[in-house]
DNA sequence: CGCGCCTGTTACCTGTTTGTTACCGCCCCA
DNA sequence: TGGGGCGGTAACAAACAGGTAACAGGCGCG
């Protein structure tokens, strides 16, 4: 999953990639208007967060060029909310923006947000929620709470990220047998020595189960922590 | 095009929707939580605006709960940027944010740019009448009196739920066993039996039913709170 | 070729849900 | 005045669902 990043105030731009990397993204990054649409045309990213003043050309020059020819992502970012030039780059086709200054977190929930809107499939190899990560890349799922960091077999991680997409959701056991073992295969019974299997390598305390909770006749949700 | 404006601000929530009709909007608004949710399920809108902090249940409930039966674009309005809370609801699957104060120009402009490729709403899941809000997808209902959350087992589901989906009516008891137990299955004893148990997890006081009224020799119906 | 992990299968234990039966009190009417 | 039907209550047993465990086939890999 491949973000540009297209800014031209070094040290914000720096930042952000570097919040970006360690949510998972794959980063490149621009400092002028000339050069995004280069890099754009180069290596097709899947999404690009866009400063609007920019030398050589600017923001809204670069958006309407993409969007020439591509409707990847756009959020725009901007020092100031109300911002005409930012009610133009969201009627050029912009997905959305974020005023400057913004935080890290803040900034990769909008990224999902977006990448959800638009209906991107291929999901960043890191997915984020509910006190857990999971890094698909890798088939691993990181405890946020005590930083440990299990190793899941394939069908673990796709019950998992079945459940992480739709967190505080109730998912019925049979859609999420569905998801997993596709609509032929699977039944309750590997359902639940799945989850089984799945629990007691990502709870602290399987037989407590803090992660993902039981609706007993239904089926499973991720716990929000607030919940 | 339908938008429920969820604002408990009413100065606000008028300059709002006027905006909207401007813009060639059909609106519908609500001032609380509970009452957003109950607008949502009677008509199901095309997009929402809804504030964080509201009377009765806060915007993140609402967003949790329009979002277990619903993909429907939801607009977060806050008071701050940077709030956790807008972080939360954005991972909770809100699709975009405005900070107030915003300009009518860009909550129209932002609003186009959500709607921009939508996907349909799923069936509804929520039901809120006659004081109590049945939670399908959870198998729950919550006293809205006392905020008390009950768990329900399935039959006892299909029974509150046929109640509830004509409050004041008078239901035989013939037509409650069909729609619990199907056209086979199914008689008398079975059904006051569970009543008995229905009625135990919903009532305060068990021995003196308020939300399901007995009519000798007839059947039952759940009381609307005005009558 | 042998080893280890992943997956599906079966079985058992437990608590919950559901169906069954019984009893009690009430009201209506012969 | 005493059945008989009806509704509420209770206790019990059968059926079921979920959690746990052990085991075996398959597959990749050294």
């Amino acid at each position: 999953m491949k973000v540009l990043v297209v800014e031209d105030d070094l040290a914000l731009s720096d930042v952000v990639s570097f919040t970006l990397r360690r949510a998972g993204y794959e980063v490149m990054t621009a400092h002028d208007g000339l050069a995004a649409v280069e890099a754009f045309e180069q290596v097709p990213p899947d999404l690009i967060l866009l400063d609007l003043n920019l030398p050589r050309l600017d923001g809204l020059g670069v958006c309407r060029k993409v969007r020439a020819v591509s409707d990847v992502p756009i959020i725009i970012l901007s020092v100031r909310a109300g911002d005409e030039a930012v009610v133009r780059g969201l009627e050029m086709g912009a997905d959305d923006y974020m005023v400057k200054p913004f935080s890290p977190t803040q900034l990769v929930a909008r990224i999902r947000a977006v990448m959800r809107r638009v209906g991107v499939s291929a999901a960043p190899t890191m997915l984020t929620v509910a006190g857990l990560a999971l890094d698909r890349s890798r088939g691993e799922v990181l405890r946020i709470e005590d930083g440990a960091a299990v190793r899941l077999t394939g069908l673990e991680l796709k019950l998992l990220e079945a459940l992480m997409l739709h967190p505080g959701q109730v998912l019925p056991s049979d859609s999420l047998i569905t998801t997993v073992w596709g609509p032929e295969g699977g039944d309750r019974t590997m359902l639940k020595q799945l989850m089984y299997r799945l629990r007691s390598k990502i709870e602290v305390d399987a037989s407590r189960p803090v992660y993902v909770e039981t609706v007993p006749g239904i089926g499973y949700a991720l716990n929000m922590p607030s919940d």
